[in-house]
DNA sequence: CTCCAAATAATAATGATTATCATTATTGTT
DNA sequence: AACAATAATGATAATCATTATTATTTGGAG
């Protein structure tokens, strides 16, 4: 993998923005610093740097992929007003894939959990 | 709402059909039947059936929209090898949102859960 | 039987994402 | 410093699932 400033200024943009960023929104953000990038290009490299383990996907919040600079194990809430999403701690299910053998006879390699509901900033505002 | 035999045997497509089917494949499970049906009229139907609670739409899973049939909370876990969705019981996580609130102080309305691995088909041939 | 709102088929449009391809940039090597 | 080799880029076309549009048909209340 050869150096480019593109990559470095979307990994920049990601990790400035711990905002659960779509890849229009880091477009946006690294044309300021690189006006002539590509949308393409946002993609390609997000997709790379996905596939190497440095950011994560997440889909299944909404109808977009998000990108996460956070990529240790971890689940998201995301906010049905705002759209804000939110970091949950991976411990908050710890017993989940051996209750799912027990009941199932399922066996999971990995367990995803969306939340969904109102954060704290949408609620008390009405 | 009226009655139109469209509905009906898109309706009667996702009874037979406890596969968590596609959009497309209840297109063409309901063209047996009623060949000139559109594939818009699959979609427009579905989506009113999802809205009136008639049946469920999955997302998340992979990158299409699936429908259930079974419109009571449940989970789902998604064979990586051949694709195929089993249904997960609602109560293999019943404290979810208790501990949501006490880890992060965070209220969630509803919380999905989708596992990932081999189902035992696909484990065991290979 | 008539009428009108709701449903349809066909198809164009949309929106996110991926593929293509000619050009440019990076990096290790003479 | 010039040179390949090749990875990365920008521009844009293509794809794929889904939604909107519109002229036409149909169900069912009166």
């Amino acid at each position: 993998m050869k150096y480019s400033k593109q990559r470095d200024s979307i990994l920049k943009t990601l990790q400035e923005n711990v905002v659960h960023p779509t890849a229009d929104f880091i477009y946006a953000k690294a044309k300021e610093e690189n006006p002539n990038i590509s949308l393409a290009t946002v993609y390609r490299n997000l997709n790379q740097l996905a596939e190497n383990g440095d950011i994560k996907k997440i889909s299944g919040l909404d109808n977009m992929t998000h990108f996460d600079h956070n990529t240790h194990k971890h689940f998201h809430f995301i906010c049905t007003k705002c759209g804000k999403i939110f970091d949950v701690p991976y411990n908050i299910a710890p017993e989940l894939g051996n209750r799912l053998a027990e009941q199932t006879g399922l066996t999971a390699e990995t367990y995803d959990i969306s939340f969904q509901g109102l954060c704290s900033d949408c609620r008390d505002n009405r």
